[in-house]
Order: structure tokens, then sequence, then C-alpha cells
DNA sequence: ACCTGAACACCGTTCAAGT
DNA sequence: ACCTGAACACCGTTCAAGT
């Protein structure tokens, strides 16, 4: 319940906003969470406060930077949600999941511990392809094709931990297949 | 290959070694491995050169405070190999790894982590435990009872980075459950 | 309202000096 | 052979001063 409209950034805060996202995507992408956090204000050219006053912290930035896998995400869900076979189409949403966990590497364990603890920002970011992704797995617990004691915030903070190839990212060997596999009802 | 034989740590190494191998214990138990490394040569009342001395990593620290569970857990494996249900032993096993990983939270990515490079001075630590836990696994694999394409150390990575209860530390939910009963061939 | 960068604190790691 | 602790470097975070 977030006010619906905020006031638009002065030119200059949105300025080095979005060049503080676009360093954190630089920097971030391909595995390194490790990178200071202070690199990321040099590579936008800005002061390290005003890296602070735009993302309070790191999990702030790392959201900011999934928000855009989430929004293809949410309409993967959308879309899918029409398909005949649920099992086919949850199977198809979880291996597009997890190429893009494999995008952005380091961050998925941080996106499954926000996952979890439900007030952190990455759970914020990430509620509208929660809910979209509920639906279809719901349904498949609604045909009985899935087993019922499994929500799907916790499916996701599954798959995104799971132990990814340094290579890829991907998560490793056989892992996504074992847990698709798993949730088969027993 | 290590040589069969080492030397006699000296005395007062000995008792140093024991203080921070104690201190680690006290500090890593329940949570926190975020505590400064520093910390740990303060609390076994020992100069930090000491401790980089004795372990010139966390991980090597970390080891060495997992090996006593470490050795538990192989004769565990050891007596489960006689039991009937090879099915049953396998649940019953990984159900105490889990326990395990559950006393030393925040050590479980990091056990995770080490199983999958292989270098790392965790892989050496749990050496033991993994090739007896592989006995169990390829028994039941050569049974059919389990998926022939995961190993003994996919498999140890696997549970060990399941997300975790903050209370109590055990894997969340039905994972466990899901990933054992994705074991199963398809 | 927003930006800057100096300043402080904390922690990891090393190494010269000591026994 | 082993220990100590001071010293350095790096990085996270804050805040007074500026526009």
């Amino acid at each position: 319940m977030t006010s619906a409209t905020t006031r638009p950034m002065r030119a200059d805060a949105r300025r080095n906003y979005d060049a503080l996202l676009a360093a954190g995507k630089a920097l971030y992408a391909g595995g390194g969470v490790n990178v200071p956090f202070e690199e990321v204000a040099k590579k936008a050219g800005v002061g390290q406060g005003t890296l602070y006053r735009h993302f309070p912290t790191r999990e702030h930035l790392f959201a900011a930077i999934l928000s855009e896998r989430v929004g293809l995400l949410e309409r993967k869900a959308r879309d899918l949600v029409d398909s005949g076979d649920v099992w086919q189409a949850l199977r198809e949403w979880l291996d597009l999941y997890d190429r893009s966990a494999a995008e952005y590497r380091g961050m998925s364990v941080q996106l499954s511990d926000g996952l979890v603890d439900g007030e952190s920002p990455m759970a914020a970011a990430c509620a509208p392809m929660k809910s979209s992704f509920a639906v279809l797995l719901e349904r498949a617990q609604a045909q009985g094709a899935v087993r019922p004691d499994i929500t799907a915030v916790k499916l996701l903070a599954l798959v995104s931990s799971l132990p990814r190839d340094p290579d890829h990212g991907r998560a490793v060997g056989p892992f996504l297949d074992i847990v698709l596999n798993g949730l088969r009802p027993s």
C-alpha cells in the first residue's frame, strides 16, 4: 500500500540514480557480489553520500537491478497461465527463473534470503512476480499435480539458493530437475 | 596422500590451537558467521598472528570445527550400510546431516561452496564422510532406487545450501523432503 | 532537496621484534 | 619454532559544508 503517486525526482537526482543503477548492473553482473559498494559510486561518478541516499543498502541496489527481470518473469507467468499443460508451464517458468538468476549470480543468495525474511526490499521488488507465479503454482496444486505443502515464495527461495556453476551461473547439474521432480505429490 | 605422521606440536602451540578451536566453536555456533575473525583470537587470549598461523583462513577454522561432526556422520553412514531398507537409510542419514548443518548455521553455505570447489580445506575435512556416504548412495543407485545422475558430493552440497529456518537452523519447511522425493528416478 | 568528499570506525592481514 | 601486537590497507558509513 504505497502511495500511488510519488513526487518526480529532481533532474540531477534522477540522473544520478540512473547512473548508479547502470554502474551497479555493470559491476554486479557476472558473479561479483564482493565488489566494494564504494566502487559503484566511483563508477557512476558521484559521491558516496549520493549512493547511500539512493540506495541505503546493497540490497536496495540489488532489488533495483533485478526489477527488470522481475517484470519479464511476471509477464511470462501471465502468458503461461493459459497454457494447457500445467506441469510443463511450471517447468518452463522455473527454468527461465533459473536463467535469470544466472545472469546476476552472486545476487541469487541475497534473493533467496530476501524472499524468506519478507520485510526486505528484495521481497518488495519481487512481489509482482511472486504473485503472478503463485497463480501458476496454485493452479498446479489445485489439479493435484504438485504437492500442496509448498508456497510460491518458498519455492522461489529454494531455486535461487541452489548451488550454481561458476562458469555459466545456472543451477548445477541435475539440481533443478531434482527439485521439479520432488514437487510431485508423494 | 598426506604424510602419515606429522611432527607433534610444541606444547604452547598445541594449547593455542585448542584454545582457538574452542573459541571458534563458541563464537560461530548458532548462526553468526559474521563474527569478526579477530574476535576468535581475542576470545582465545592469543595474538592475531597466532590465529593466522594456525588457521590461514576462516574456512580452515570452519573445517576444523566441523571435523567432529564429520566423524559422527562417517560412522553413521557405516552403520546404515547394513540396514535393509536402502531408501530409509538414505533418508535417515540426510536428516542427521541436516541437523548437523543446523548446529553451525552460517557455515552450511561455506560447506556447500567448499564441497563443490574441491580444492578447499572444507572438501579435505569432509573427505572421509563423503566417501562413506557415497557407499550408501551408490548402493541405492545400484538398486535403482535413486536416479543415477547425481554424485555424493553434489547431493551434500545441495542439502547444505537449502535455506534454513532462522530459529532452529534446519532446512525450512518441506525442502529436505522435496529433495529426497526428487531423488527417485523419473 | 540534493550533492560532495573528508573523516571516522572497523576489520582483515602482515611482519619486525621478541622468546 | 612459535608468539605478540603494532602497523597498514581497505572498505563501510556518516555528516558538515556547500549548491
